[in-house]
DNA sequence: GCCATAACCGGACCGTAGTCCGCTTTCATT
DNA sequence: AATGAAAGCGGACTACGGTCCGGTTATGGC
């Protein structure tokens, strides 16, 4: 929640005002608090402006919309995830053969997905760009697996086919509405890495 | 648009009042009107109701919520689109070996995703389960052509794993931000099909 | 320490989705 | 045709996301 924000002009990157950077923890731990007391969709921009004690229009000038600060929510916790990934433990991070890092790799996918899909969903849509650099994140990597484990075809589209099945809005489909067991979903996953895995 | 509503009360269906059938096809066709000449975004409830010389309330009450209208008008092309699927000719409708209707079908599935991707996206959140029925029309028939081809394994998830990467949010994530051509898309969708099929 | 300036702040304001409730219309029954 | 009541109607009302601009404050140079 420190982080301090860098806006690269010219070249010359700019301090944050001190005064914006305090505000700006501000929203965060309040627009955190809140969610965890009242649920994601229960929050609104009125109630975080009025709980960091700061106006609604410096909330928008930093997030620039709802789904902008539920993004910045959702770093907080993607940071720690990725960071498993890149230098964590395997068999998702480095040192496991990279099939059975691209197994963990679904496997902690589908279930934080599912853990964290009403921030996910409330998240979605902001045009910030922060939303994107998470899903870039896990693309890369999967094209990186993929490239490893020596796949031949068109590796950026193989990579799509084995994450659009991750996909929060596919997810709640099969858990909520076809009661799915989350067990039988990965099996599943899995099975279709196998088949994505073997070149004809 | 001229469609009778029937409630099954009890197994004694009850008829739809005439003046709410009336106002149901003016809303309908002055919303379809609207769209056409403005695009979905800018169609607002208000607009609509005014254009169909009905209150407000009528038009929320005969469809729920903005999704839910729009989910309609998507019902009046689909119901083009099922046909085709169900009765017309090869390889898409009936006729064709089960694979070449898989093939056909994810041809055909991509691009009308594509040409309607506005409305699909304003009809997503549809709580009515009318949005809902038009995917399990094709889950369902994506299903039984695998069960016609004798792929073996779980069904339903692999039909899932077609069908994953033709959703919109995807589609237009590599149209829009990936500046991938459709054909490409396409090419990699019936790759992975090949590799689906093609049991161990 | 003082000043100029650019960035920031805040709350009044707007547009739109969705709700509510008193009034009206339809229609089955007689 | 008269009637009772259920279904429908509509527009005023609320809640929330998002914008705007006059006033304020931090900051770097002197």
């Amino acid at each position: 929640m420190s982080e301090r924000e860098l806006l690269p002009i010219l070249g010359q990157p700019v301090r944050e005002r001190s005064d914006a950077a305090r505000n700006r923890d501000a929203v965060m731990c309040a627009a955190q608090r809140l969610v965890d007391s009242c649920g994601v969709e229960a929050v609104t921009m009125d109630a975080v402006a009025e709980a960091a004690g700061v106006g609604k229009g410096t909330v928008f000038r930093r997030f620039g919309s709802r789904a902008g600060l539920m993004a910045r929510l959702l770093d907080e916790s993607e940071a720690g995830w990725q960071a498993a990934v890149i230098s964590g433990p395997p068999p998702l991070g480095p040192g496991a053969p990279p099939r059975e890092r691209l197994l963990a790799f679904g496997r902690s996918r589908l279930t934080s997905n599912l853990e964290r899909s009403e921030l996910l969903i409330a998240a979605s849509g902001a045009d910030t760009g922060r939303s994107y650099a998470a899903y870039s994140f896990t693309a890369t990597h999967v094209r990186y697996l993929l490239g490893e484990i020596g796949v031949r075809g068109d590796i950026a589209l193989l990579a799509t086919a084995l994450l659009a099945p991750l996909e929060v809005p596919i997810l709640r489909q099969q858990v909520q509405v076809e009661h799915m067991q989350i067990e039988r979903i990965l099996a599943g996953w899995e099975d279709l890495v196998d088949r994505v895995l073997q070149a004809p």
